[in-house]
DNA sequence: AGGTATACGGCACTCGGTGCAACAAACAAG
DNA sequence: CTTGTTTGTTGCACCGAGTGCCGTATACCT
């Protein structure tokens, strides 16, 4: 059944052995040649794994994405719309004890450094996406409504200045952080 | 008193020649090589001009910002923090008469080309920082506080919300749009 | 043993961006 | 008019990200 060369290498491995490089001297200074040679593989092989080095510190966002689909698939209706918003949120980043300090170096990366700060950007359309489309189903809104692109923009808002309060503060607790932002969206939807 | 070469272009000038090029051929198809020879500059030069080739679509967005922050500066201490907000975004994003075309065209191309929207994430952090200081100078926040950080993200969140919704309906009241948005937010706040 | 599917990775190229150094054009002072 | 100073232009060489092409390597299957 499994046919082929095998993959020398993994999208974790690569993940691990660039993080490395950007903790000793920095994402911009870290070319991707070195993250290859690192990693023992070629520089052109490096982006069969990654489309961008940008990539490399997001994992498989994507797939975190269709948790997050899931999760808010499974609000019952009867649950207030920001209600549910928010759980699903939180739940999105809710992290497995002891993943913390990885979770933390990670999105110091990517709200700190500017070329990350720059590709965010357009993961987070992703994001509002999964969110906006929820939106739209349990309110039935019409396509090319305001509301639900409008309320993706300011629940991602919400996020990311949560984010970027629980970097600030060492030892701030990001559940109630997101729970503080989002529950003052909430008064207006 | 005016020592030196004069210049033989102008930021402005500059800008008209590239944003006919984006319109012919796209952001992406047009090189900054593409520029500098419309323009009969070097390519060299064409970075003295601007720091990059996305910067090109900003025009002179900083001393926007200073006007931002004077509108602000501005409004009575009595007008409650989100309707004094409000009033200053709306100001900012008022256009004069005749502009709204020029205005459409620059912002579709913010939106709506990756390699923009990307990059407008940094010139956004600018727009932010300002919204930040006078949250933070009019409710009394010490620094490090979640509350201004996190407003400016909203407010920012709500006003690129009513600028895609502008661009996606055309015939649309820019200014309708973001009272909207914004109103949506003060029952937070 | 041969075929096929899949992954690796070198090569050459494009493009954005930068540091450096030479050159050009203005004005001012002698 | 010449010389110096100031400021702007521009070519050159270089770096790094990203891509298309293509030959090669390594697995499994028949």
């Amino acid at each position: 059944m499994k046919q082929g060369r095998p993959a020398v290498t993994t999208r974790e491995e690569l993940e691990q052995v660039a993080f490395g490089l950007f903790a000793e001297r920095g994402f911009d200074a870290t070319t991707v040649d070195d993250i290859a040679t690192a990693a023992g593989i070629g520089r052109r092989t490096f982006f069969r794994y990654f489309a961008s080095k940008n990539d490399v510190v997001w994992g498989d966002f994507d797939s975190a994405l269709e948790d997050l689909r899931a999760q808010l698939a499974e609000v019952p209706f009867a649950v207030p719309l920001m209600e549910g918003v928010a759980a699903a949120v939180k739940a999105f980043n809710q992290l497995p004890a002891g993943a913390e300090e990885q979770h933390r170096v990670r999105m110091a990366l990517v709200l700190h450094t500017p070329a990350l700060q720059a590709h965010s950007t357009l993961r987070y359309a992703g994001w509002r996406a999964v969110i906006a489309e929820h939106v739209a189903a349990r309110t039935a809104a019409v396509d090319g409504d305001f509301g639900p692109r409008l309320l993706a923009h300011q629940v991602l808002a919400s996020a990311v200045g949560a984010y970027e309060q629980w970097l600030a503060q060492p030892g701030s607790n990001l559940d109630a952080l997101l729970e503080e932002a989002l529950s003052r969206l909430a008064h207006g939807w």
